[in-house]
DNA sequence: GCAAGGTC
């Protein structure tokens, strides 16, 4: 084909990034072709006209079934108009994902708006953006959208859309006959993300502490070496000091049993979005909201791969090339050693998004002390570890020692492979070292004592933990997980500080109001529940119509029993609240640790 | 102004 002339193809992918690898593959194939991409979503659902926050008591919009389409992203809709007064059949070459199958479902409905409802179009469905994986998908373009997956993806949408504005509305309407208040809001998954922080609050309040006793010696060997070891725990106060009775005043021990092993700490797996958030927010003590848009301005400066992946194993045809290139060039390649004699080997996991590789280093960063240095250099450090370093090993040592009547235990581990740890210098076990005894040594007793500790209450979330709830109960996707925590603590129900979420009054009320009315509504359950029917429509078992109507009358349900108690709760939400408490926006990273 | 899901 000639400049100029009309072009066969136009393919839309759903962010540059992809849609530039089947631009580079289609040119090198010489396909002629126009690639262009949107940014995500382009349309959103909303309600019909005439069910505006204040034109319907909020209960009318269980009754909704037609949703508005809106455009959600003004420059892609006005771009793909562009686009689509151009010659050419239209590629969708969305992600391989019930999302992206309904961005590929919006992008259609602009097309065929423009050149009518017989319109042709392709789907070209790929599971990675490598070249051999592009071309084999353009050579088996199908004929259509699968449309499980669009409605799927569409349920989702619209449930979520109307639980969460009703709940919402009607929160918010009520709290504010009393007391001025921005917004009220309830979700699927903020919901329980603050439910988690509440019951964790409510497990610390109510924990009872209790004494235990145990007795603990400190020996020294005939090499002068020192270290301590412990008696079981003991709740009853009677046992202990009868045993304590026969280890006072004792001046040795005797070594029982003496025993070392060796354990492997298999290096990490390739880089997926949860483990980057979760291992950072431990790292740097910066939310995880904040560390994956850090994530991306890197990956949209050239500086690492795609951050957004659920995929922690790198295909077999994956190309090292580039990343070890980027550790080579970088301040990092004095710890690589001679690569000559390394071989490439990563250590794979399980999961594959089906869309995007894991995550891995394109350039270096300079070492500046910055936050995205220090992103980066947990990216590099990684892969490398992952893909060029060998497990590591501690040794383990265990001995039993008799004082008077009691057993005292103590173990050491050491490291004696450091392996990945070279490179990947994060988390490393502490070293207890203890020295090397054999059964029948006598040992000189330097102090004994009987010590009384309290058990303690479980720890506050930090956001790591958070994270990883969200991430065992289903709550959100990798994409949108670190924005609960953010969202939780912005409306005012939950503060961070230090690296601890506390529930404010206003968090720990509205818990209390919505489990009152049903656990449901501070539970994953709302999220396990919609995702039910989301995998009936998926498998066809029912229609979107049948689930959306069956969802919804249960959680209609909910809202009426919510409705029931409404003046009850709006007070208690009222009267948590203090004004100036809401004219400050928390300012999520930055929080001050003195209050 | 509401949700959660994409992506910038």
């Amino acid at each position: 084909m000639h400049k100029g002339e009309a072009q066969t193809y136009i393919v839309v992918a759903e962010k540059p990034s992809v849609a530039r690898s089947i631009a580079k593959l289609l040119k090198s194939k010489g396909v002629d072709a126009y690639v262009t991409s949107v940014r995500g979503h382009v349309l959103n659902a909303d309600f019909p006209e005439g069910y505006e926050w204040n034109s319907i008591d909020p209960s009318k919009l269980f009754s909704v079934r037609e949703f508005r389409s809106i455009i959600s992203d003004e420059r892609s809709y006005k771009e793909l108009e562009g686009v689509f007064k151009k010659d050419g059949a239209l590629i969708i070459a969305t992600d391989n994902d019930s999302e992206g199958e309904l961005i590929g479902y919006e992008i259609l409905s602009i097309y065929r708006a423009i050149k009518g409802n017989q319109a042709p179009y392709k789907r070209m469905r790929f599971n990675s953006t490598n070249p051999g994986e592009l071309w084999r998908a353009w050579n088996n373009l199908e004929d259509s959208l699968n449309m499980n997956w669009v409605m799927k993806a569409m349920l989702r949408q619209h449930f979520d859309l109307v639980t969460g504005a009703a709940f919402t509305r009607l929160l918010t309407k009520e709290t504010r006959k009393h007391k001025n208040v921005r917004l009220i809001s309830w979700g699927s998954c903020q919901s329980p993300t603050l439910g988690f922080i509440v019951k964790r609050e409510k497990e610390i309040m109510s924990f009872k502490p209790e004494p235990f006793w145990y007795i603990r010696v400190r020996f020294r060997t005939e090499d002068g070496e020192e270290f301590e070891a412990k008696s079981e725990n003991m709740k009853d106060l009677e046992r202990a000091k009868a045993l304590w009775k026969s280890v006072e005043g004792q001046k040795t021990g005797r070594v029982l049993s003496y025993d070392e092993g060796k354990k492997t700490i298999r290096r990490p797996l390739p880089l997926d979005t949860d483990t980057l958030l979760k291992d950072l927010t431990r790292i740097t003590g910066v939310s995880a909201a904040t560390l994956l848009s850090v994530a991306e301005e890197l990956y949209a400066e050239g500086y690492c791969s795609y951050p957004r992946t659920e995929t922690n194993r790198f295909r077999y045809d994956f190309d090292f090339r580039e990343p070890i290139e980027a550790l080579v060039n970088s301040d990092l390649s004095k710890l690589l050693g001679d690569l000559n004699k390394v071989r490439i080997e990563p250590l794979n996991g399980r999961k594959d998004d089906g869309a995007h590789p894991p995550i891995y280093p394109i350039k270096p960063y300079p070492k500046d002390g910055s936050l995205k240095r220090n992103v980066w250099e947990y990216i590099a450090r990684r892969f490398a570890a992952n893909v060029l370093f060998s497990d590591a090993e501690l040794g383990e040592s265990e001995t039993e020692i008799r004082v008077g009547d009691v057993v005292v235990r103590a173990s050491g581990s050491v490291i004696t492979q450091e392996g990945f740890f070279k490179m990947f210098e994060y988390f490393i076990p502490k070293e207890t070292p203890i020295p090397k005894l054999s059964p029948g040594d006598v040992l000189e007793v330097v102090k004994s004592e009987l010590k009384e500790e309290k058990t303690r209450p479980p720890p506050r979330l930090t956001e790591a933990a958070l994270l990883e709830l969200m991430e065992k109960n289903g709550i959100g996707t990798d994409a949108t997980r670190a924005e609960y925590p953010k969202i939780v603590v912005e409306r005012g129900y939950a503060v961070k500080r230090g690296r601890s979420f506390y529930p404010t009054e206003l968090g720990m009320r509205l818990v209390d109001a919505l489990s009152g009315v049903d656990e449901r509504l501070v539970t994953p359950d709302t999220r396990k529940f919609v995702e039910d029917f989301m995998e009936m429509v998926n498998r066809g078992t029912k229609t979107y119509d049948e689930c959306l109507e069956q969802a919804l009358r249960v959680y209609e349900e909910l809202y009426k029993a919510c409705e029931a108690n409404i003046k009850r709760i709006s007070e208690a939400l009222a009267g948590a609240i203090s004004p100036t408490k809401y004219k400050r926006s928390a300012n999520y990273d930055f929080q001050s640790n003195s209050t």
